[in-house]
DNA sequence: AAATCGGGGGC
DNA sequence: GCCCCAGATTT
């Protein structure tokens, strides 16, 4: 806050931040589809939909939700596969899970009445400090800053904020401050604004300082530390797996069973999966260890094996082969895998990897 | 506090 | 390749 001058109090800083910030907004804001929105339920979908996840990216999975889920309960009586379906592609699955348990609890236990206060929206699972103040402050008007990854960038860029965004102490500080700037604003307004703001103009890279409202008091730029700001401590590494995917077919079936388990994808499809610890050529894995009894003894036709590019996740490269098989007769009764018919397929939600597979196969023949 | 959970886009 | 995106939960 020493951005500005020292005879200000707080609450002149946080009015000029606000005004200087919404005056912005008013000039330069998208047209969003839930812009506008009035119904927490609605607001809640939208914001859910984009953690993690950029407007271009989440749009369309909004329009799908609200057209299939118009109401909260809608979406607690819909069947499971389905909003796992409809989710498909976005990644963080256990956003869908939430929501729909969260839709259930709304529903059932709370008499559809959606939660009204930022206190109680944090009650709800998969709701946290970011979700429950945008859904407060846009429906509700309640006065408490939506802290995402944009505010982090505009705020620790013009207070020139040396607090890492990753740790808690950081993340409390910037709470403080952001509740303290929102104070005198409507606070739906001012929490959309700051994130625009960081989204369009006070981007991560090239912000466009040389025409930006706070340039007279930002810190960042005045100490030439757009770069490095906001400070972030931690880094993320990644590893390798190596999955072997057995495509178990029969004349018009296939096998596919449902992902539980705390590990990636939970609650989506796939063949029948085996992972081996470090790379292994087709041929080697067929007569390995790994390669599954109950198959070998079942006169499987192997057709061929596709090998995917590494599929880039957060902290897993994945490399994948598709084994393809043809069996005579009916499909072997194996694991917790059940049978179903090819043009079924659909159906179900698998990942973004098998999906490119199928795509691909599908466009061969 | 650190690790984990996806997928895509910009450079 | 690296970084980041209208973050939350689990360990």
């Amino acid at each position: 806050m020493q951005s500005f001058k020292i005879s200000k109090t707080l609450v002149h800083i946080s009015m000029e931040f606000a005004q200087t910030i919404l005056n912005w907004y008013n000039i330069y804001k998208r047209e969003l589809p839930w812009r506008g929105e009035s119904d927490p339920y609605k607001i809640w979908i939208s914001e859910v939909i984009l953690q993690q996840t950029r407007v271009d990216q989440g749009k369309s999975y909004y329009y799908k939700f609200v057209e299939n889920f118009p109401k909260v309960s809608d979406l607690a009586n819909a069947d499971e596969d389905f909003v796992m379906k409809c989710w498909q592609g976005l990644g963080y699955y256990s956003r869908a899970r939430n929501l729909q348990f969260s839709a259930k609890y709304i529903t059932k236990e709370l008499n559809g009445e959606f939660p009204n206060s930022y206190k109680k929206l944090l009650e709800l699972k998969g709701v946290g400090p970011y979700v429950a103040a945008a859904v407060a402050s846009i429906a509700f008007q309640e006065k408490v800053a939506a802290i995402d990854g944009n505010v982090y960038r505009v705020l620790g860029r013009i207070f020139g904020i040396d607090k890492a965004i990753d740790t808690s102490a950081g993340k409390k500080y910037y709470q403080q401050l952001g509740n303290e700037l929102i104070k005198n604003s409507n606070a739906g307004d001012f929490n959309q604004a700051v994130m625009e703001f960081g989204a369009l103009h006070c981007s991560p890279k090239q912000p466009k300082c040389e025409s930006c409202p706070f340039s007279e008091n930002c810190i960042a730029l005045r100490d030439n530390k757009i770069e490095q700001l906001p400070v972030k401590s931690k880094k993320v590494k990644q590893r390798d797996r190596f999955f072997h995917y057995l495509l178990v077919n029969s004349n018009d079936e296939i096998m596919i069973g449902k992902r539980t388990g705390k590990d990636i994808w939970n609650s989506l499809y796939e063949f029948p999966l085996v992972e081996t610890p470090q790379k292994m050529e087709p041929e080697a894995f067929l007569s390995s260890e790994y390669f599954p009894e109950k198959l070998k003894s079942c006169n499987l036709n192997w057709k061929g094996v596709q090998n995917m590019k590494p599929h880039i996740l957060s902290h897993q490269r994945i490399h994948a082969q598709f084994y393809e098989f043809e069996i005579e007769g009916e499909l072997p009764v194996f694991g917790e895998y059940s049978v179903i018919k090819k043009k079924d397929i659909a159906n179900f939600a698998f990942p973004r990897l098998i999906e490119l597979y199928l795509t691909n196969s599908h466009k061969m023949g």
